[in-house]
RNA sequence: GUGGUUGUAGCUCAGUUGGUUAGAGCACCAGAUUGUGAUUCUGGGGGUCGUGGGUUCGAGCCCCAUCAUCCACCCCA
């Protein structure tokens, strides 16, 4: 037999990164609750005609797909051959696969809310914590699991909701001490009638996937990409002119007003902007044009957020308005905006910055140490009571030197060592020994649970 | 999907131009120590050198394939 494994990009999550994954869980529920936001689950897998498409070209090639079942049966088998010249093309075919991994949380969502729009109440704002999967190549901060933390508000367009989840950014960030985050906003229609005064509005796409590289790669390698995707010199002109715009936000709203300001969605862009910014006077937020994320789904506000710069993680946030979601299924007028935290990359940004408690771990509160077998049936008596006061404990599973049984409490982080031998019965006391500082006395039974709680 | 990196004991890593029986530190186990975590000392167990082929008298080392890893691109959280 080969020694064990588990696919490319998945992970096992020890004790200790259980632990810790729970504490950002922890405090992200405890915000998306507060904010009024209600839990939902949809399974790991979903119809693949739900799915395709939804994500752009590349998105489709990412989705994990699943097998079917029942392949070999010799009634199947003609349509299975004629399923998979098909996939050999390229195409995708039912005969062989018709389900998939979920690739995000959005889509399902949108899904979800289509299916029961009757029975939702409007405006619906749900979370949902669960597992995606992408058939990415993994490297750093990029798995092929992992898990998506969102919150979405369908059924309104007041934008106090992207205020609201402005603040919920803000808070789940402060909660975690993650304070050097960088939150940034843009606006779909701003981009859009950038496209257009360019002349063309089908270059959006083309145009925010050069001008989003600007920082990575700066002005002039962005030109030379606009020019390869066959714009003029005129074109790149004006988003030369648009990147160039920078400083304080209030400084940037002036600039593209000059810009694009006889734009009308320009003008709806920079409005929405104005609207939400003098909301959140309390948060840090950037205006960042250059903002434009890659779904196709974002319409109006587009969110992102960036880890503190010493631990080059790029995004560990983002979210945006969409018009019309739910209209991908056949369910028109819901709109909607959410934002989605990355998790796992949240996990390694604090692991890098050294932002977890250090009390996270620990897990037993006290050992029994085991004496001989009177003395720990002795002893384990006792140890039930404890527990019935709800303190973790637990008793040293045989005979051993004490030295060992040290040791096992010093690897798991317990607090305390309770020794209860001969002696000790018949005193009606035992030794409590505190094993950080090394401290020990004597405790009677019956005081034990309050001392160590 | 494209390009590169790495893979040797539980962990971190040495290993010469291809040449006897593959090493170290840490960890683990036993003893010195029959009721208090240390230190020290003595002894011990552990490896199909990622996997599968090939070249060679001979491969941890060279070649091919494959899997995993990390990194970059694409894209993205």
């Amino acid at each position: 037999m080969s020694k064990p494994s588990i696919p490319q990009g998945m992970r096992d999550f020890s004790s200790e990164t259980v632990r810790k994954r729970n504490y950002i869980f922890s405090k992200i529920k405890e915000v998306f609750e507060i904010y009024g936001f209600q839990p939902l689950e949809t399974p790991a897998m979903e119809n693949l005609e739900t799915l395709m498409g939804k994500y752009g070209e590349e998105g489709d090639r990412l989705i994990f797909k699943i097998l079917n079942n029942g392949l070999n049966d010799p009634k199947n088998q003609e349509k299975a051959k004629d399923g998979f010249e098909k996939l050999l093309e390229g195409k995708s075919s039912k005969a062989i696969t018709e389900r998939a991994l979920k690739y995000d949380l959005t889509i399902p969502f949108a899904r979800y809310v289509a299916m029961n729009h009757g029975q939702l109440t409007f405006p619906y704002k749900r979370y949902q914590i669960q597992q995606v999967w992408r058939a990415d190549r993994p490297q750093k901060g990029r798995y092929r699991e992992f898990t998506q933390c969102d919150a979405d508000v369908v059924g309104s367009n007041a934008l106090i909701n992207e205020v609201e989840l402005a603040y919920v950014y803000h808070d789940v960030f402060t909660r975690l001490g993650l304070k050097e985050y960088c939150l940034k906003i843009n606006n779909r229609k701003i981009l859009a009638s950038l496209a257009i005064e360019c002349g063309d509005i089908d270059l959006l796409t083309n145009i925010t996937i050069a001008i989003d590289k600007l920082d990575k790669i700066g002005i002039d390698k962005v030109k030379l990409e606009l020019e390869q995707k066959g714009l003029n010199p005129s074109q790149i002109n004006v988003i030369e002119r648009y990147l160039n715009i920078i400083g304080s936000n209030d400084d940037q709203l002036s600039q593209i007003e000059t810009l694009l300001g006889s734009n009308e969605q320009a003008q709806e862009g920079i409005k929405e902007l104005k609207y939400i910014l003098t909301h959140l006077n309390q948060i840090n937020i950037e205006i960042d044009f250059t903002l434009a994320r890659g779904l196709d789904y974002y319409t109006g506000s587009i969110f992102e957020v960036k880890a503190p710069a010493s631990v080059q993680m790029g995004s560990i946030g983002g979210g945006g308005r969409y018009d019309n979601l739910t209209g991908l299924f056949g369910v028109p007028n819901i709109p909607g905006v959410g934002v989605s935290f990355g998790v796992d990359r949240i996990y390694d940004v604090m692991e890098e910055m050294q932002l977890f408690p250090q009390d996270l771990q620990i897990s037993t509160k006290a050992l029994f140490f085991n004496m001989g077998e009177k003395e720990s049936e002795y002893a384990y008596k006792i140890m039930q009571e404890l527990r019935k006061d709800g303190i973790a404990c637990e008793l040293y599973h045989e005979l051993s030197k004490l030295d060992k049984q040290f040791k096992y409490a010093e690897k798991k982080n317990i607090t305390y060592a309770v020794i209860i031998g001969s002696k000790e019965i018949e005193q009606n006391c035992a030794i409590l020994k505190n094993l950080s500082s090394g401290n020990q006395e004597n405790i009677p039974f019956n005081q034990l649970a309050e001392k160590i709680k």
